[in-house]
RNA sequence: CGGGGCGUAGCGCAGUCCGGUAGCGCGCCUGCUUUGGGAGCAGGAUGUCACAGGUUCAAAUCCUGUCGCCCCGACCA
């Protein structure tokens, strides 16, 4: 393509409101604009990445057996009534009324329709295992969208679904688009992890959440030094602790008045003891039922383990009044003793026997507590959040924490939605049986724009080959000199030809202009035409990542380049 | 939804306190010079100062309301 003739804004200046790198030079690389909030173009050379990463997700997707069809956007509110999530999805699902006044949403996923699809066309074992999967846009009414592409509203999904005739096949399935995501984002040139995730009220631990690795990821996750474990932090378990009979205290429980402590550090200082020794009680309100959590003073307690626990649906930190009904004190002072709850406790509290603890009185605290004696506990579980002090729950190493951007998700599913809108078939003995299923998201400018986190410098995109909207960028040095002019559009005929994606920078600018622009747009190699070069018949190709620079013959050059490709190519395929 | 910030030319911003001719840089158009890392000179175009109402002789500026956008907390690809 001709640079005089694209439609590819650049910019120089860095968008007032874009906070991140990637963000920033989508926008400053002429690839996307805004046009409401989470709302995104892509313009042509965004969307060249982003078919270039379709296709790659395609390949993988084919070669794994799954089939691709399309599935519309518009869906009935029937079906999402019949498996229960018209109710249950939050107001990320947009809904609206037709012209006949029927309710329809836009499909912020689509297990419904995929499900309705199936059930009707698929009868007997013989049309099992299948894996169906499409590209399709989403939309998801998020509450604060925000990093660009990265959490937006509308956005570009690949999701696969697959049936099987039970656990086995399923397992088998999910096993295989395990392998296709690790071979896509390879393919991809990312760095990235696969790491166990929370499969929420379904259960089991088959989820895993794949990762690209950037420190300014909104997910934070953990892995061990030692064994390949690795975990989203919510969801990483804490091995139960063995009980260590210490010295067992049993000095009787003690009312002090504490004014001014309400926070841990406060309440420490104030008794003199450490926060491994203090215990927090925690309300929360658990589809509307009070409950206590227990957890040590220096532990942070992970909600989505005690949601699961539960088994609820709604969790949040319980209200005021919900506090005050329970512990009859304001907030700040709640304790186990003598509270009018269910209590939950983590692991940790198992052996403790002298601990400081909220008096249920504004301004009091109690020490030398020892749950038990004093309180019972009704369930003891893991319900804490993991620190890096912590050991690997697999293998007892060195925990580590990491940042990442989740690109990718397999699940499980089961039959959550088999069952509800019967999705069943006939098995070999004419029994009737419920599908089994799975299903398994990519999102599509999100992968796109965590490339851009971990291949960007100074000077702009450093494009992976893969996704890379042209391979190559030819840069006449003067488009007024014939001798260069000529010899640039010899060489882009030649790139052509050989079927390299290839810009001509045929623009009437400077130099520096075009090198500024190449190297924004990230093209991986720069073939630069210049006076001095050419005289002696030589051109000079640049490595847009190495800074590598080639200086060869003129007819060397197109091969040099289309080789080159091929072979990264074989590499990344 | 709760808390904070912003809205002035295509982009980045000043001007708002303290009311009085709407500005700067980049970009854009024309011409000449220049031509290996965002050129120089000369000339030029571009504004519903977010919107609505109010106060005032006079409002980008003060008051009230509305909308939009961004950032921090409840969700997910």
């Amino acid at each position: 393509m001709r640079y005089s003739e694209m439609f590819l804004p650049t910019g120089r200046e860095v968008p007032s409101d874009a906070e991140l790198i990637s963000h920033q030079l989508m926008i400053r690389a002429g690839l996307m604009r805004k046009l409401t909030s989470g709302v995104y173009s892509y313009l042509p050379l965004g969307y060249r990445v982003i078919r270039k990463f379709e296709q790659i997700v395609r390949e993988e997707m084919n070669r794994s057996g799954a089939q691709e069809l399309f599935l519309p956007m518009v869906q009935p509110a029937e079906l999402w009534q019949e498996s229960g999530r018209w109710v249950h999805y939050g107001k990320e699902l947009l809904r609206f009324r037709d012209r006949h006044d029927r309710e329809c949403c836009l499909g912020p996923t689509h297990e419904e329709v995929i499900t309705d699809l199936v059930r009707n066309d698929i009868k007997t074992y013989r049309q099992l295992p299948r894996n169906l999967y499409q590209i399709q846009t989403k939309f998801r009414d998020e509450i604060r969208p925000r990093f660009g592409v990265m959490r937006c509203r509308e956005f570009g999904m690949k999701d696969a679904y697959s049936f099987d005739m039970d656990e086995a096949g399923a397992e088998k399935s999910y096993r295989k688009m395990f392998e296709a995501y690790q071979r896509i984002f390879t393919r991809c040139g990312l760095r990235f992890r696969s790491v166990e995730a929370d499969s929420g009220s379904i259960g089991g631990s088959f989820s895993h959440e794949f990762m690209v690795m950037a420190d300014s990821g909104e997910d934070a996750v953990c892995y061990c030094g030692r064994c390949d474990y690795a975990a989203n932090l919510e969801k990483a378990e804490i091995a139960r602790p063995k009980i260590e009979d210490a010295d067992i205290k049993n000095l009787p429980m003690e009312e002090v008045h504490t004014p001014n402590t309400r926070t841990i550090e406060e309440v420490c200082r104030f008794l003199n003891v450490t926060p491994d020794a203090v215990v927090k009680t925690l309300i929360f309100s658990a589809d509307g039922t009070a409950v206590a959590v227990l957890i040590r003073g220096d532990h942070e307690v992970n909600e989505v383990k005690v949601r699961n626990f539960l088994g609820c649906a709604s969790l949040e930190l319980a209200d005021e009044e919900m506090i005050r009904r329970v512990t009859g004190s304001p907030r700040g002072f709640a304790g186990a003793v003598g509270i009018r709850s269910r209590i939950l406790a983590d692991y940790s509290l198992i052996g403790m026997n002298d601990c400081v603890m909220g008096a249920n009185r504004e301004d009091y605290h109690i020490r030398h507590v020892k749950p038990g004696r004093d309180f019972r506990i009704g369930d003891y579980a893991d319900l804490r959040m993991i620190r890096e002090s912590d050991p690997c729950p697999r293998c007892g190493g060195e925990i580590k924490f990491a940042r990442g951007i989740e690109v990718g998700h397999v699940f499980k599913l089961g039959t959550k939605y088999s069952r509800s809108m019967r999705a069943v078939f006939l098995d070999r003995d004419g029994k009737e049986k419920t599908m089994v299923m799975g299903c398994y998201g990519i999102g599509i400018g999100r992968t796109v724009a965590a490339a851009i986190e971990q291949n960007h410098d100074a000077d702009g995109i450093v494009w992976p080959l893969p996704l890379a909207p042209y391979e190559v960028i030819i840069t006449p040095v003067n488009i007024n000199e014939p001798a260069l002019s000529d010899a640039a559009e010899g060489l882009y005929r030649t790139l052509s030809e050989m079927d390299v994606e290839t810009i001509l920078d045929d623009r009437d600018e400077r130099a520096g202009v075009k090198f500024k622009d190449a190297d924004l747009i990230g093209i991986p190699y720069r073939v630069t035409v210049g006076p001095k070069r050419l005289a002696e018949g030589k051109m000079e190709i640049k490595n847009r990542r190495t800074g590598e620079i080639t200086i060869l013959p003129v007819s060397d050059v197109a091969p040099f380049l289309s080789t080159g490709i091929r072979e990264a190519g074989k590499i990344e395929g």
